[in-house]
DNA sequence: CTTGACTCTGTACCAAGGTACGGAGTGTAT
DNA sequence: ATACACTCCGTACCTTGGTACAGAGTCAAG
């Protein structure tokens, strides 16, 4: 194998380096995750930083965000040049998604912490298990 | 209307009170999220509880659990008298699973947060606005 | 110059989580 | 007692995020 076009791989290569399968790397690229590779006699030649991307979607991906999401943020790296103006608005309102969620993560781990000290207990009676009741309250209703 | 069987509701009055279609909560039954309900004449019956675990598997799903997942924690309440050794494992296992999502969204918002000062702000200049770069680093990278 | 590993495009398929539809029964208001 | 809204069940269909062929071309080694 050549090293001639500085270091880059083929789609095999990125997508082993990424741990992905082959398809996944064609299909990111049909969703516009992954720019269009340039092609050396019809294959498609990618660099390391194709590998961060897809590293990247797959970990914002398990976060809980949508590809679409994951679009968005990648749209503030690849053209921050001319939407300069957008990306703080864009930050802003995905930072305001992401603290939404946090918070409502840490009500819920505070009740299911809650939770198994009184029922997970053999001394605890039926009557405080209330898991739904608790969610009522915007899970605090166990901070008794 | 009558308002016998102390308040019983069709699956369409469920449906509208939990903001969901009709088709959704037999799904939802299907998938055992809901127990079976009680039946008038072929009818199914539901009560104010079954509204509040509708609104449950929403909520549970919007952070980004799966419905597997949401039965886990249903199956908390639903089984709490037989099998109360399993409850304390769940519980620590789901609490377990939030608090690495809640580490990684952290790590996620301070990175944009990071961000958007840098590379938001006409001032900037394009080099600093690398969000794959922030990423590689465990998010971190932003703290300079 | 052949062999084997790799790539190409296109289409088909999969699982999750619903959503919609057809044809029949029900229930209640007028 | 007839209309109209609602419900029943089963099946088919939709979107998201992939995964798996099939049939053809390509590359690099031996």
């Amino acid at each position: 194998m050549k090293k001639t076009d500085k270091e880059l791989m083929t789609i095999g290569t990125l997508a082993k380096a990424a741990g992905v399968g082959v398809e996944t790397v064609r299909f990111y690229q049909r969703r516009g995750l992954l720019e269009k590779p340039s092609r050396t006699s019809g294959f498609r030649k990618y660099s390391e930083s194709d590998v961060r991307t897809i590293k990247f979607v797959k970990r914002v991906q398990g976060l809980g965000f949508s590809l679409k999401d994951v679009r968005d943020l990648l749209d503030l790296v690849l053209c921050s040049r001319e939407t300069r103006p957008l990306i703080a608005k864009t930050c802003h309102e995905k930072i305001d998604q992401i603290e939404r969620k946090i918070a409502d993560l840490n009500r819920m781990v505070g009740m299911l912490h809650e939770f198994s000290l009184t029922c997970g207990s053999e001394a605890s009676n039926d009557s405080e298990c209330r898991l739904l009741d608790c969610f009522e309250n915007n899970w605090e209703c166990c901070e008794k």
